[in-house]
DNA sequence: ACGGGTCGGTTCATTGAATGAACTGACCGT
DNA sequence: ACGGTCAGTTCATTCAATGAACCGACCCGT
């Protein structure tokens, strides 16, 4: 964004949150993060956004409590792992209205195998399902990236899991 | 953003979303438009966000089929009314962690009167609540802005209700 | 019919963020 | 000591955001 990433004036808790995660690129990071991707590197490679920018956003994102750094890991904080159903509900609505060719991954609670509804609850338990309960599951014959991260998320995954053991 | 608001080669939903209503400006412009606010200098007035590009995401918000233009009004499509659920928990989220005076707003289910919980159900029917059936209340004794739309916003309102009669 | 005001934009120069390539320095294994 | 990987920083370039000025259509009162 350009010229000031806040929204002055705005008394609106949407403001707010869109100050930490409504910038470009923010976003897919965290929902990176939720696939268990930790290094900068891999965040590099599977995002393909300027390294300056990376450093930037991951930088805010641990001011603002959402990540924490661990070494040189970036792990998602209790207050970023509540984004998820957030991030969940805004990857379906773009599921259904813009992906010509459906989902390329699907959601399950891993307690019971069902597949999440678009509003990220469990139709057979009830309720939002965290992101520690939930298995991402890649859907077949989808063309899969070079990185060592797309390669490994072809591959059914826990959310947080970290990608390197 | 700068440079291509797309995020080519994420085959992802969630890209596919943010290409949409990713860019600065864009959930604040729909969240006003959940208010009520269907006329240019209405979005204006409240946003203060320059007219070009107020023009410029209007129309792109029409190209993607999330409003559709009615004479000189924008009114939100279905499309973009499915947006409710996800814009609420992403508000939700700022407002529980960095919004240091609590809420501005409450939200509460027209039939029932029940304040919905964060995921944007009702506690008391089960379920996400679409937005025509929400009533917005503002929280008093806040800063009420100047404009028209504030001063409009400073009354109990349904979502989608017309600001204008 | 004319003048003034509002509305819904477009145009334009300036500013600053995003981009991408090059560079730096720490750490590792050999 | 040497080469390679990793995690950044620096820097010139490009392009979107900003804000002010401008423009035409429409309405209203005279």
């Amino acid at each position: 964004m350009a010229l000031g990433k806040d929204y002055r004036g705005q008394d609106c808790a949407l403001a707010r949150a869109l100050e930490i995660v409504g910038e470009r690129w923010t976003l897919l990071i965290l929902r990176d993060a939720f696939y268990g991707v930790r290094r900068f590197s891999d965040f590099l490679a599977h995002l393909g956004l300027p390294r300056a920018v990376l450093s930037s956003r991951l930088q805010a994102l641990v001011e603002a409590g959402v990540l924490a750094k661990h070494g040189c890991e970036y792990e998602l904080t209790e207050r970023g792992r509540e984004l998820w159903p957030a991030l969940h509900m805004l990857a379906r609505w773009g599921e259904r209205h813009f992906s010509a060719d459906g989902p390329s991954r699907v959601f399950e609670h891993v307690a019971c195998g069902t597949r999440l509804d678009p509003s990220g609850s469990c139709p057979s338990c009830g309720g939002i399902v965290p992101p520690e309960e939930v298995r991402m599951l890649p859907v077949p014959g989808r063309p899969v990236g070079d990185d060592p991260v797309s390669r490994a998320l072809a591959e059914p995954r826990r959310l947080l899991d970290p990608l390197r053991p």
